[in-house]
DNA sequence: CAAATGGTAATTGTCTGACATATGAAAATT
DNA sequence: AATTTTCATATGTCAGACAATTACCATTTG
């Protein structure tokens, strides 16, 4: 583990970096303790708090944690499937908040995604994520809700279906698609009448699982995506 | 902006949390400035090492970026599609390398949400995809190919296909999927007769997609999951 | 003898102060 | 007017110190 000190990047940049290499390789395995900041220091010739830095834009990472005390130290952490979520959520949603991504395509990938888990949750859904749905689906259909409310159900109802499909994997990547686009649903202002459309694809699309019919449930995520569509028309002329 | 001193939390941790609201929130918007490392220090009631670090996270995370100089300092920094794919491969690959996710689980997931862009690349993939795909038809088609080559070739096949359906945000969801998925393909050493039916299967899908038959697409991904399937159970039992 | 107690070393967390370095802008000079 | 110099400001880095936490070990005590 050698860096340049004549390279124009912090030398705190260039240490994560050797670090992270080390990790994905291989060559620094789950749970391994890293040397201290002390021995770290020594190593790449450089002071403590230049080694911290370099350990904070890791753990920001959750690519390694700390502990304090005797036996403590920095070892390198299994990313976790929730935190692996959290990134992912954070990333997505930023992304479209600052790139001036239309509602269009934003709400098209995510739809197109969504679509992807339709065969895989008919043919396996759990009676438990199926109940998620419908509970969902009767709070929604519920008056007086706020808007936010309603999306965080809304968000609730498909979280369930994608995790009805029983890989963690896909669940992880459709994360990001469902729910970074909540802060755009947000900036809708349902009527009755719209939720009622909404709640009636919904059940549905819960039928349609229910069916263990695959298709049709893909068919109803297209008619949701419809739906979602003209009411993001009726808001953006076409970039906000 | 304030934090709390009790917490079991790092100081740095808390103020990385705190600045990250801000600008998810908006209310500090691309390009603002932060405020020097010295008026952060008086504001939270810190000193400014924990500044620093807590600054530190937020560039690992391309939250923002600093500048040295007089007119210098810490900016929010608009997150880029570039930056964002490398964050999302890099926690997919971490994920999967690190959770005894079983290669059938991260098969499917990976075809599964391959398949969302059927439809949209067989409407809209320009010539300039078509031919990056036969392109690389063409390299895996060539004897003497090293194993790395092959896969890093199937990897670009993919992505070309994947990009086809312009729309950035289901190209960057996809990155992860198709991508982390490379180093498990990387464990498996293809045969000349592996290879042969591989690329026979890539050529099918070019081939749906200029005939703009979004279905055929679909199935072409779906033969190429049950070979890439049973060439994984050759290799491993259950789990690695 | 067993268990509670206290000390000790190791390690991270934080602070203070300082100097190095980069950079834009204003001031001085040609 | 154009160029050079100077300067203020900000981040990058360093050294040293102390505080807080924690595991381990020796000691004391019942």
């Amino acid at each position: 583990m050698k860096i340049d000190p004549k390279s124009t990047a912090d030398l705190s940049a260039q240490i994560a970096t050797a670090i992270r290499d080390e990790i994905i390789a291989g060559r620094l395995i789950v749970d391994a303790r890293l040397p201290s900041e002390a021995e770290l220091s020594e190593q790449f010739e450089v002071s403590r708090p230049t080694v911290r830095e370099a350990l904070k834009r890791l753990a920001a990472q959750s690519l390694i944690r700390t502990q304090r005390g005797a036996t403590g130290g920095a070892f390198v952490n299994r990313l976790s499937f929730p935190e692996a979520y959290a990134q992912q959520i954070t990333t997505s949603t930023l992304l479209l908040s600052m790139n001036d991504v239309s509602f269009e395509t934003a709400c098209e990938a995510r739809f197109a995604l969504e679509r992807s888990c339709a065969d895989l949750t008919a043919q396996r859904c759990s009676a438990d994520h199926l109940a998620a749905m419908r509970a969902e689906i009767h709070r929604q259909s519920q008056p007086g809700l706020t808007d936010e409310a309603f999306c965080a159900s809304d968000v609730a109802f498909h979280r369930a279906l994608v995790d009805g499909a029983d890989n963690p994997v896909l669940s992880y990547q459709l994360a990001g698609a469902v729910e970074a686009m909540q802060p755009l649903m947000n900036m809708i202002t349902f009527s009755a009448r719209d939720r009622a459309r909404i709640v009636a694809l919904h059940e549905r699309i819960a039928s349609a699982v229910e069916a263990q019919n695959g298709a049709a449930v893909s068919d109803g995520l297209t008619a949701l995506e419809q739906e979602t569509q003209t009411l993001g028309r009726s808001l953006f002329q076409e970039k906000f």
